[in-house]
DNA sequence: CTGTTAGCGCATTCAG
DNA sequence: CTGAATGCGCTAACAG
């Protein structure tokens, strides 16, 4: 049935060992012999087993992507597939496999990565950040787990993540509602622990804004979500109710903006027309729900794409790799009024 | 470093062989002989490679999950997510892991599956319905790859998938639709591509609600999208042209739903004011924008998590399973007008 | 109930 | 440039 490297060996007239190295690319074989033995491998349609491998390079060319599920929010999160798909790719692209691990419980997590890793189903895993994942990177130090954790995991960390530069977007979009006539702005911000992510979130660039244009910050105006829809409709309902009245809402997540959307669809506000409304992931389908929503675009793909190429990196030079930050951008559409020209709402 | 199965059996007092008992479960080792091997092995903090045991076992207990990555409509299906994580939880149940595939062309498919399984990097494969998988789906069997496929792939496929019973949903859908009074029905139904999905898709479902309520089909009403947004944009654009006018819309999927829903806007309709529309997966996200969009609700995760219980008995068995049929539900809301009581819009 | 022997398929010595 | 011997860690087969 399975063809061996033995069975190729005899056919292509070589040993075994010639045809290992021809299936791992070393130069010291013969172009002609090399021909032979592709040749056989062609014909036999031989496939190196991959645990036999595995067993002797002591590597299984595979990394785990673990999304410890804590809440719904997983599933309404379309930014996860995306960082999934990009981390794929890379991996893809270098050679390794992607095994997905879905711990549902927070004490689940060690257990599941002390297995894929102690039993070397893989060489390494990539991480979403979560609650108490400081102290889980600490303990794959001392494992000697290789690891990239998407999104910082606590102040300090310097190396292997991947993270969105938010202070830098939250800057970005705070500013630009700013200079388009906004006073009181709303913050709908990550959820408190993820709060180490990129430094600290998006409250940093929202303050900076703030004091550049020389406007005090109203604390009460910022909040945390916890990347659901509800948690966003709540928190808008608040800062709504508050006096004087917000003119503007910036939310962090795709998600937490429809929650918003909802709170001020009750209230008879329209965005664009009669609050401004920056929104957070630039997802597909929220563009197609309500054009001119301006929004901040967030490489998600990107970022898993990096932190598989990161992992690989670390696992082939067992070398640590810096930290990366990476920057999204503010799409502008039409659900910031523009004082300054003419007013224009959405139909 | 890592502690191998001699080094437990050194430690308990016992061969090798016993503690491999241990390890799998053998009900032939003594309570107390068991019991110094389990301390052996938590006080090494052993883990059996799994390399070493897939080669000898000739199973890595794993399953490939495989995406054919053809279009962009992957990226804004949410629903692919959900399917993904039942599947990983099922397989999670039964002690394997899931291997992500995502092949970029659908000639790189049969390649990247041929990898997979021969090599042994997994047992058997889930596979995403596509174009072609049929015939994919006939090679497997040659090369004896145990598979399941998410959705039929032919039509007289009767093994070895789990798929929504659209004929069913479409019909219930439709014929809520008619009792409310509609007489124009646009169905946005599924590719063609994925036609053969549940022994025809939406389309049986649609017609049989219009011959049990005495209507003709107007054929120019029933559209195929592609699954994304602009194919239900475009394809609610040619519906809401036609003369007469169509009083309702049922799409198949919650991408095509936002496209239809931006047609509409576009003409000034509102849903459950001007005209009726039935949406398609009860996304969470969808739910939260459109409040009273009335839906079917599809259980994806359900379908993943069959598929993988399934494949892992087809593994398992070496037995091929009978296909099953899964059945969504109709969320009765407040897009679809109630031409006998009172008329209520949406805010 | 337990141990011994052998070998899964490959790649790493170390020789040529 | 090529090959022979050896063993990765585990478990089937076969004893006891």
């Amino acid at each position: 049935m399975h063809s061996t490297i033995y069975d190729v060996a005899e056919r292509a007239g070589v040993s075994a060992k010639t045809v290992s190295r021809v299936i791992n690319n070393s130069p010291l074989v013969a172009p002609d012999t090399r021909r032979r033995v592709l040749a056989a491998i062609a014909e036999l349609d031989f496939h190196p087993d991959s645990a036999a491998k595995g067993l002797r390079q002591r590597s299984r060319k595979s990394v785990g992507f673990v999304i410890p599920y804590g809440s719904d929010f997983v599933f309404q999160d379309q930014g996860m597939w995306m960082q999934t798909n990009g981390a794929h790719r890379a991996l893809a692209e270098r050679g390794y496999d992607l095994v997905l691990a879905v711990p549902e419980t927070p004490e689940l997590v060690l257990a599941e990565l002390n297995r894929l890793t102690r039993n070397r189903t893989v060489d390494g895993v990539i991480l979403y950040a979560m609650e108490g994942a400081d102290v889980l990177l600490r303990e794959f130090g001392r494992l000697n787990i290789r690891y990239m954790s998407l999104s910082m995991c606590y102040p300090e960390q310097k190396n292997n993540f991947v993270d969105m530069d938010s202070p830098h977007t939250a800057h970005l979009a705070t500013k630009y509602m700013i200079d388009q006539g906004a006073r009181r702005i709303g913050l709908i911000r990550e959820p408190e622990r993820f709060f180490y992510s990129a430094k600290a979130g998006s409250e940093p660039g929202y303050r900076l804004a703030h004091e550049q244009a020389g406007l005090a910050v109203d604390e009460s105006l910022i909040l945390a979500g916890d990347y659901s829809i509800e948690s966003g409709y709540e928190m808008a309902k608040r800062l709504l109710a508050s006096k004087p009245a917000v003119d503007g809402v910036i939310c962090v997540s795709d998600p937490m903006t429809l929650g918003a959307l909802r709170a001020m669809r009750e209230k008879g506000l329209v965005p664009g027309r009669d609050i401004d409304v920056i929104a957070g992931d630039d997802f597909p389908t929220t563009r197609a729900m309500w054009p001119g929503l301006t929004s901040i675009r967030t490489p998600l793909y990107e970022q898993g794409y990096q932190a598989g190429m990161m992992i690989v990196d670390y696992i082939q030079s067992g070398k640590e790799i810096p930290g990366k930050l990476l920057r999204g951008e503010l799409i502008v559409r039409e659900s910031v009024r523009s004082r300054s020209g003419t007013r224009e709402g959405l139909g």
